[in-house]
This record gives structure tokens, sequence and C-alpha cells, in this order.
RNA sequence: GCCCGGGUGGUGAAAUGGUAGACACGAGGGACUUAAAAUCCCUUGGUCCGUAAGGGCUGUGCGGGUUCAAGUCCCGCCCCGGGCACCA
């Protein structure tokens, strides 16, 4: 009987379904494995084959742990609240709730397809008000929080309440209770806090709560109408839909994520993560040790605070530099300057702050003409701006150092300020000395110390005089919260007199309300301000949501009890399931969710939900299964022309922009576009810029530069007369794979169908057609290179799917999708169910194996056991395809060796391994069996065939032994007549012989 | 600029410092077949010598080094991918 996998596959996907094969009970007597995907958000593009790399390489771990015997936590969920959703409602008036369904029960579909083994029972979806109730929950709790820097978690807010009616606040409390502070908190006294009125005391513990309200600088996107957290934001544009963001300041929920940040880097050593991850968390979080330096201002009051890591180098300063934004810049400047500072904060802000950063070369600043007291020598210390110090970072000033940065030289050598040594052997000359294993030279009590001695003499130094102190600074922000969108979690907050109170317990959860629109109000307000009686008694509620990450920060533990409706999560569910032993997802999470999902892990823990307080012990990256998409190019041209000498002639098919003296010619709407065939381009910018060649020769009479610009490829002749060169510079346009046949080659007349704006398209190409360009690329619907796993299913199966993901390479790489080599693991498939098979019947005998069959066996066990623990899932694959090579070669059918290989193949392919276990006449599924254990007995070898090299080149091959040992090697070696004849007579200098691997003769 | 990955045949890749290219795709040749599908066998890094059997040289991004022996370790570069942004 052939193999037929759709035969298989379908039958036993409804079997394990009737049977409830893969429901997963609490069962306290098994020893628990946690096994966790990052589920995925149900895009209306389906799955595509990049999903499923991670969710087989869990799945199979899920698998081999059940049959090590471990009880095995393996869900499935979706992260279902999202903008792509809303903005097809906003689109289509469809209520995400509808497309969200929808897509989840399409997503569904194709995970069955792929055959895992996910406990749907368990399934969650963050979108679900029996979900989304515990994450407002979780809001609240909060919201009821404070951070205790002293005993370093989270508690209760009522005992700092009960703290401040004792013992009332002072500023010094500052950095040991908020760990953030936004603005200055006046003192206040115990009985002052109890006779403050109930706003003044909300406002205070406002600073304390971990989810807490304040002015925040966000990222405004006005086209979405939403603020978008950092992680969101690409390239100055939403990640989500490209729109154009803003920083705009707004009352923001904010997450107090700082407080946490040096236990968020603490934890990271007791995780089994890839160091890459790990050192993206460390960067994002960005802890430095340093001191915080107050420079007196010459004139007036105050101080410019600056946050150096090198306080040694002090004696140094030669200025210091503010932000533009600072707050300090307009007062310090005295008014005969102000003109001139002024103009430059303004051109200097309006810059962007990647613009700012990317131009390390362009320096410009500007003197205020206000000086501040160095604290060491008291000399006066000029004070600039300069934009290459950014307001968002430390205290947005710097104290200049030029002889010890190279920031700094470059500006002091700019505006020809001074530079002083800092190190011994430094040429200042040339460039600033950074190096932190240097001796300080410069004058006063610090010369001749080593750095790190210089550091903490000068923080102590500094101390003393009381101009500054030992400060360790992050670099890591609270976390915006608040979204201005429809599609998400509401904010379980109802004002009084504009105060924030948590809603109480029972009125969770609190549902999303039907709107008219899903759009910003026409006042600008969120769409929840839309919904009619949006208040809870006679108070409005709060209109934001919660932003895409709130829901995954804690999905995990909802899993380990989905239906409870008492509580997230009953105690002894979490205290059976624990952390997660083994998190599978992409790297692209590094700083975002999986930055937050510890944080509330944290939090959960301090309060004393969990036991633990980190949530996945062991992660694992896969890497991007990449498409590879077509880029055609679009041709537009300019020619720049003197102002007044201009003839443009019939221009309908080109759209022409003057600006200042150049006439720009974009060949887009309405005219029709220009297309350019890929190799054609290349030709023309190889030519083009040799200026021997004039452009007429190689574009054929279509396109003529110098004077004259004729386009025929138009359909008509088109005469503009320029006085100047023609400029042409390419865009690149992104179209579906489907269109294209073979590798490059376009099909027109499908791509002008495709899409409306190609039909009247003008496409350049030779007689060899027109070709586009193949580029590796993220697999993207909007890139139009998905490739969908229904097809290979239907075509090879879910088992030949699973293979060759896993078959493709090492987990953690990306690459791209390639179709070519899934027939080999087909083939293999095929070649293992005729193991069980004599001419078409099935037959397994059970004659006992030979030496050699065993052999096979036993060494396939061992490399597969070792692999899945290694994770190395592209080798344990070939070692299958080897077994079965080999055991075909020895005609073997025996039902001692067939019988364990069809478990250790289950993992990975569980259809045709039930089909062949039921098949060997079991009646419980395979995937209780047993795992077979390996015996190191069957593999023992009785001789090793030594590599013979001379000089490390390997010439022979010689068999011994393995009991020999080295000397007898090594005489026999000498003695054989091959070796003699090499070493024509001479002696060896050396002969090294390693037991067991080779030999190496040196000559 | 900094940090983390990576660079091996036509392709995906393998290799505790110990025979580089396992396994698979593709390609070429052959067997079976009326034919095709399927299956099986052989060859397949480059290059040179040889009719052949066989043999030589060369080869893991580049240049050095350590070692009896380097894809693997060290130093210095180049390129590709990802992340971070000048925390002073």
């Amino acid at each position: 009987m052939q193999y037929d996998h759709s035969d298989i596959e379908t039958r036993w996907r409804e079997e394990w379904r009737k049977r409830s094969t893969y429901r997963v009970e609490n069962d306290t007597t098994k020893p628990k494995y946690y096994v966790l995907d990052m589920f995925p958000y149900p895009s209306g593009a389906g799955l595509h084959v990049g999903h499923p790399l991670g969710y087989i390489a869990s799945d199979i771990v899920a698998r081999f742990k059940r049959h090590q015997g471990f009880n095995v936590l393996h869900p499935m969920g979706y992260d279902s609240f999202g903008l792509p959703a809303e903005q097809y409602a906003i689109q289509t008036g469809q209520h995400p709730a509808k497309t969200t369904e929808e897509n989840a029960a399409r997503y569904r579909q194709q995970l069955d397809a792929i055959g895992f083994s996910f406990d749907w029972d368990r399934e969650v979806r963050t979108s679900d008000p029996s979900f989304y109730k515990w994450t407002q929950w979780i809001f609240i709790q909060l919201f009821e929080s404070w951070y205790d820097h002293e005993a370093q978690r989270a508690r209760p807010i009522t005992e700092l309440i009960a703290r401040f009616g004792e013992q009332g606040w002072h500023p010094t409390d500052a950095c040991a209770l908020t760990g953030d502070v936004e603005e200055e908190l006046g003192a206040f006294t115990a009985s002052e806090w109890n006779t403050f009125d109930e706003r003044t005391n909300q406002r205070i513990l406002q600073h304390f709560r971990l989810a807490y309200l304040s002015e925040a600088w966000v990222n405004w996107c006005p086209a979405l109408g939403t603020v978008l957290a950092n992680d969101e934001v690409k390239d100055g544009v939403s990640e989500r839909g490209g729109h154009p963001v803003e920083r705009k300041r707004m009352p923001q929920w904010s997450m107090r994520i700082t407080a946490y940040a040096q236990r968020l880097i603490d934890g990271l050593d007791t995780l089994d993560w890839s160091d890459s991850i790990k050192e993206a968390q460390r960067n994002w979080i960005g802890r430095s040790e340093g001191a915080l330096v107050k420079f007196k201002l010459k004139a007036g009051e105050g101080n410019i605070e600056v946050f150096t890591t090198r306080p040694d180098t002090l004696f140094g300063v030669t200025f210091v530099t503010l932000a533009p934004e600072h707050e300090l810049v307009e007062s310090v400047t005295p008014t005969e300057r102000r003109e001139e500072v002024m103009a430059y904060v303004t051109t200097a802000k309006n810059r962007s702050e990647r613009d700012r950063m990317a131009d390390v070369k362009k320096v410009s600043g500007v003197f205020t003409g206000a000086y501040c007291i160095h604290p060491f020598t008291g000399k006066e210390v000029p004070v600039w701006v300069g934009d290459y110090v950014l307001g968002g970072y430390g205290t947005g000033a710097v104290m200049a150092v030029p002889g010890g940065d190279q920031r700094d030289w470059n500006f002091a050598t700019h505006f020809g300020l001074p530079i002083i040594a800092v190190t011994e052997g430094a040429d200042i000359s040339k460039e600033a000395d950074e190096r932190k294993d240097a001796i300080i030279c410069s004058e006063g009590f610090l010369q001749g110390l080593a750095v790190p001695e210089a550091i903490t003499r000068a923080i102590d130094e500094l101390v003393k005089l009381g101009a500054g102190e030992r400060r360790i600074n992050y670099r890591l922000r609270d976390a915006a919260f608040g979204r201005q969108r429809y599609w998400g979690e509401p904010i379980p907050i109802y004002y009084k007199d504009g105060v924030p109170y948590a809603l109480p317990e029972s009125e969770l959860p609190l549902k999303l309300p039907e709107v008219d629109k899903f759009l910003p109000t026409e006042d600008g307000e969120p769409p929840l301000a839309r919904a009619a009686n949006w208040s809870y008694q006679g108070h409005p509620l709060e209109t934001t949501t919660m932003p895409g990450w709130a829901g995954s920060s804690w999905y995990f533990l909802r899993y380990m009890d989905p239906q409870n409706e008492g509580r997230f999560a009953s105690p002894e569910a979490i205290d059976y399931w624990q952390q997660i032993d083994l998190y599978v997802g992409g790297s692209e999470h590094a700083t975002g969710h999986l930055l937050y999902f510890r944080f509330w892990t944290k939090f959960l823990h301090d309060r004393g939900y969990i036991n633990f307080d980190e949530p996945a012990k062991k992660l694992v990256n896969q890497g991007m299964i990449q498409g590879r998409s077509a880029h055609i190019q679009r041709l537009n041209l300019s020619a720049t022309i003197n102002a007044g000498s201009t003839v443009l002639d019939n221009t309908e098919s080109f759209v022409g922009f003057q600006k200042g003296d150049a006439v720009a010619l974009y060949n887009h709407a309405p005219g029709p576009k220009l297309f350019i065939s890929t190799e054609l381009l290349n030709e023309w910018k190889r030519v083009h810029s040799d200026p021997s060649h004039p452009v007429e020769r190689f574009m054929n009479g279509k396109l003529v530069s110098h004077g004259k610009l004729v386009s025929q490829a138009m359909g008509e002749e088109i005469t503009i007369h320029v006085g100047g060169d023609v400029e042409h510079w390419t865009t690149s346009t992104i179209i579906p794979t489907d269109c294209i046949e073979g590798e490059t080659l376009v099909n027109l007349d499908m791509l002008r169908q495709w899409r409306d704006d190609f039909a009247d398209s003008q496409f350049i190409h030779k007689d060899s057609g027109f070709h586009a360009s193949r580029e590796v690329d993220k697999m993207s619907k909007s890139k139009w290179n998905v490739v969908n796993p229904d097809d290979i299913i239907s075509k090879y199966g879910a088992d030949t799917l699973r293979l060759y993901e896993m078959f493709l390479g090492p987990i953690e790489q990306s690459k791209p999708w390639d179709t070519n080599g899934i027939e080999g693991t087909f083939r293999f498939l095929r070649k293992f169910w005729n193991l069980f098979y004599e001419s078409d019947v099935f037959s397994v005998s059970d004659e006992a194996p030979t030496k050699a069959e065993f052999k096979v066996l036993h060494a396939t066990l061992k490399k597969v056991t070792e692999d899945i623990e290694k994770m190395s899932f592209n080798t344990s694959v070939s070692q299958f395809m080897i077994a079965v090579n080999e055991l075909g070669a020895l005609k073997c059918h025996k039902r001692d060796v067939l019988e364990p290989l069809t478990i250790a193949l289950a993992p990975f392919a569980p259809h045709i391994a039930e089909e062949l276990w039921q098949k060997l006449g079991h009646t419980t599924s395979v995937t209780t069996a047993i795992w077979p254990k390996w015996d190191a007995q069957h593999l023992v070898e009785d001789n090793f065939s030594y590599p013979i090299s001379f000089n490390g080149k390997t010439r022979l091959q010689l068999e011994f032994p393995i009991a020999l040992d080295a000397k007898s090697v090594e005489a026999a070696v000498l003695a054989n007549p091959e070796v003699q004849q090499r070493l024509e007579g001479k002696a060896p200098k050396k002969v090294i012989v390693v037991p067991k691997r080779i030999v190496n003769i040196v000559v």
C-alpha cells in the first residue's frame, strides 16, 4: 500500500479530536513541563510558513517530554486586540470582534492542519471579556501599589498612605520611594497629609502608583488618532500602518517599570535566554554608574546638573553644554545674547532627534554668554548650547571634557575652545583619549590616580563639597500605557472631580461599549468617548484603552487555569505549573513584550500572587522565515533648466513641479507610470555614469537627454526642451510574486490586471521581456510575498511540512523560504513507510534484529534524543534519513527495530507515526508510548579506521582494534609498507596518536 | 559609532581543535518500464596529471598567528543580517 498522507492525516486529526488526545489535566502526581509559543495576532492574511517554524519546534519538544512521562502544558491562543482589526473596522464599519473571530477561526483551521498537540480547551483570547477582566484586575493592582526601594518590592498603596499619615514625606525620600520622579513634590508633614483635601492626597499618590496618570511626552500619531509606545514607532512613523508620528506632551497612563530597572537587569543572570536577547534588554535598560555633578551658576540662583560616568575627568572640564530644549537655556542667557541663542535653539530643536544623532560629524552650537562655577577649581566655565546633547537623556546637560570625550573634542575644536589633557600619554592635538585604563594627569588631587580610584575620589570630594553625589542612571523610561483607540482593554478607571479612581473588582470586566464609529470624536477624544452612558455611578470612565502588550504580559498564567471565574488562575494551578520551561518566539520582541512580561511577573510576585519572579526559564528565538519579494523600478525624470527658458509641450503624461530653477518631471498621476526593466536599468546606470556614452545610444531612441527629452514609450512623442541635463532616479515598487514567471520575468498582463494603476503604465524593456529584481524580505502581506502552508499540506501533507521546516537549518537562523528541497523529506517518509511493507502488504517480522540493525536503531535513538534536548532538529531529521537508508539497504522489517523508531519519529511526524503504531497492533495512541532509551552496548565498535596523516594531511586509512594502545598503534602504523614508502626511509620527527581519532606523522 | 549574530559546494546545510562538505535538493549518467510516474544504482568543491586504476595541488570571507593538527582558538581587517543610539 502506498503512503497516502491525506487519508492518514485527516483520519487521525479527527480521531485525536474525538479522543481528546491532547487534553491536559492539572495532574499533580506527574512532573510538569510547560512549553509555550508566543501567541499570534490573528491577521487577515492567515498563517504563513514562517509562523509554524517555532510552533513545530515547540510541538516536538512538547511531544518528546510527554513520551518521557511529563505532564506537558502546551497551549495556544490569540493576541486578539490590535490595530489592523480596528483599521479594517474603520474602513468597512465591520465590528473588530467579528473580523477577529473570523481570522481566529481561519488560524485555528490552519493550525489544526499541521497536527499540533495543543490543548484547545485552554485557548485564551486577550479580547475575550473573561480574559481581559483579569488584565483589568492586574491593572488595578498596579494602580493600588507603590514601589518601596528600601524593601525592593511593590507594596499596597494603603501602606504608603498609612506611612504618610504617620511620618509625612520629605523630598530626600524621592529616590527611595518612587524610582522616577517626574515633577518636584514638596515636603509635607503627617498632620499636613491628614488635613489635605482628597484631591491633593490623590494628586500626591499619583507620584507613587505603579500605574499612574501624568503629563508625559508621547509619540502622537494624528492619522491613527492615537499614542504609540517607543517600540511601536519605526523611523518616525507608526510600525503598523506607517503614519507620521510627532512628539507631544499629554496626560497619559503610564507604568512605572523604571522602579524595576535593576531587578530586570539582575534577573537576566538567572535565565537561560540567548545572549543577544539579554544584551538587548541590558542596553534597553541602560544602566550606567557615575555621578551627578552640580555646576553653580555664576549669575543668579541655581545649578546646572549633569550626569557623568567619568567624574575622574572633572579637572578637564572646559565648558558645559546644554541641550537646546534644556529648561535653563532661556533663563541663563543674558538679554544681549538672547536673540542669537534662541534662534539657534529653534533651528536645533526642529531637527529631528534622529537627524541629530545620525549626524556626528556636523558640529553646531552657540555660546549662551553665561558662566557656571567649577566645583573643584572655582574657575568660571562657559555655558554653551549644542545639539549633540539630547534633551531626553540624563539631565539634558553635559560637562564637556574635550580631552577625554571625542564628541566634546569635536565641539571644542570646531569652536576653538580649550582642550586639557586628562590622561597620561594622551595626544590631545589629534583626538580625545577615552581609555579607562589610564592614569589621570590633570591638576589637583586626582593627579597620578588610575581611573577607577580617581572616580571614587572625585565623588567623595563632590559629596564633601555638596556639589554632587554618586548616581546610577538608567536609560529605561516608564512605559506609556494609554491608547486613543477602540480595540483594546478599557482601563478600569473613573474620574470623580477629575481625580482617577479604580473601579471596584465587582464591576469587572468593564466591557468595551458599542460605538457608532471606531474613530476619535470630532474634538479629538478617543473612540470610547462616543459610547452612550460611558460612566460609573454618574462619574465619567476613562476613554483610553490598554496597549497591545497588556494581555500578553500575563497570558501565560491564564493557560494554567483558563476557565477560573474567581481569580486570574488558582494558586494550586500556579503552584503546579510554575514558570514556563521553554518559551519560543521571535527575537523582535526582545525589548517590548519580553520586558513587560518580566515586569508584570515580578510585580505579581511582589504582591504575593505567584511564587516566582521570572516568567520563562528558557527562551529560544526562532529565526524569521523570509520571503523573496519582487521589486520593479519606476523611473522618474527631472531636468534642470534655466528659469524662463522652459518650453513644456504636451506634458499630460508628465507632471512637472517647478522648484527653484529645477523642474522635476514625475511621471505619476494623473499620467501613466513609467517602469524600467531591471537589466535595462542597470545597463543604463552603468553607461549613464560614463560621460562618453550619451543616453540615447542605449535607450534606443526612446529617451534622449541633453536638450531634448522624448518618450515614444508613452504612446506618443513628447518633446520637452530643457537647458540642462536630464536626471533620472528610480523608486522601487513591490509587486506580487504571483505575477512572476520563473525567477524574474514579469507577466505584464497579470500585473496590469492586478491593480488599476498598472493598467495604463508603460514598461520599458528589451525583447527578453520585463524583469523584476528579487530581494529577501520579511515575509508579510504588505510585501506580497506570503507563502501559505495550505498548498504544501495538500500536496505533501503536514508531516512533510513539519519535517521540512525543521530540516531547513538551525531553528534560530533566519532563512528565505524555498521549497526546493521538500521532495527529500517527502521521499524520506515514503521510504520509512515502505520499511513496514513488503510487496504492498503490511509485513513486520518478530525476528530478532542483527547486530548491524541494532546499531542503526541505537545510533539513531542516541542522536535524536540528544538533538531534541539541544533543539537541533535539522540534524535529527538527517539522522532519521540515514537510519531509513541503512535499514532499507539491510532490508530490515523487524518489529524490535521499527517500533522504537516509530515512537522516536512521532514528535516530528505524528500522523504517520500514529498510523504505523496502530498497524503494529497497538490500541493506545503513540503519544503515550514510553520514549525508547538508547543502549551503548549496541554502539560498541571493535575496530577503528585511523586516518593516517602526514603533517596534518590525511593520506591513508588503517584499521586497528579499538583496544590497541597508542604505542602499539604507532608501531603498527610505522611498520605499514605504504607508510614506509611515504617516509622514504627517513625517520619521522614525531608521531602523534590520538586513540580512536587520528594518527599524525610529522616529517 | 557601539553591541549581538553570521560568512563553508550550484542550493539548504553538517562537523567535542583531529579524515571539511554528513544529510538533502539540484545536476549528470545508468537500471526497470511500451511510456510516464514511482523506485533503485553510480558520479557530483575546484583544478591538474593519467587511457585507466589511481595520484598531485588547492579549498570553509581576507591577512597574520598559536598548534603535531585550525571551519573551530588568538590578533587585525572586509562584507551581510539584527539590535541600540552618542547616558557624555
